[in-house]
DNA sequence: TCTTATACCTAATAGTTTTATGTATCATTG
DNA sequence: CAATGATACATAAAACTATTAGGTATAAGA
């Protein structure tokens, strides 16, 4: 499991990426998604991931539409023709910005056998 | 420049890993060195670097020494054992989960053909 | 002399997350 | 059939962190 810090400033690209490539996704599933796709390395927290659904909506980056499955009613994210746009910059950003650090971060050592302390 | 949520995340693992290559840095020069390295798109905030500094300090990761050039006082930071067994830590901790991401995001598009729009 | 760079720092505000809680349905298992 | 765990939404208080803005001061260069 990373730590949450390295999680929270990457908690909107994930979730923007994600609806991209699933047309609709609802909160639940989205958490379980990441959750199976990582590893458990990544889990999201519904304290977080509920905000940001909603703050995102409010950005005109998605839409809702609740679908009543049984007496539930499940409410499903889709991605506006913005936030395709972005997602896209989202996810541009965040390979740049991995990039970026990996090379500051290089000089450190590239040789993992120096890597791991213990 | 890159967003500022992405920074956030990842302030003391540049920190940390800088001073574990340069023995001994103060607070200005490891924003320049940043600014410069990264060519401009990381830009440490002194709001956001001295608070951290003293943070780490505290939790025992960083001894000072004050300097004195001609009538001021610089702040040398140095890494201490445990810190620099944390800064391989949040180094490795790092590159993890950028692979992470980078293979949960892989799916949205390996093509770059496909990744910017306008 | 004025501006920019160097060099430290902090406090109020704003923003976000964690933790905890609340509600409710559905499936499984002892 | 009752209890538990999974599904599924949501929010509010507390905790934490960064931004913004300000403060102090020296040094260099135009």
């Amino acid at each position: 499991m990373y730590s949450q810090e390295l999680i929270k400033g990457t908690l909107k690209t994930i979730v923007l990426s994600l609806l991209s490539e699933h047309d609709r996704m609802y909160g639940y599933e989205i958490t379980q998604h990441v959750k199976d796709k990582t590893a458990g390395e990544i889990q999201l927290t519904e304290g977080a991931l509920y905000p940001t659904l909603h703050k995102l909506e409010a950005e005109g980056f998605l839409t809702t539409e609740k679908v009543s499955i049984g007496k539930r009613v499940r409410k499903y994210y889709r991605l506006t023709e913005n936030g395709n746009k972005q997602a896209n910059d989202k996810v541009n950003e965040f390979r740049r910005f991995s990039e970026t650090m990996n090379s500051l971060l290089n000089s450190f050592s590239s040789n993992p056998e120096l890597q791991w302390s213990n």
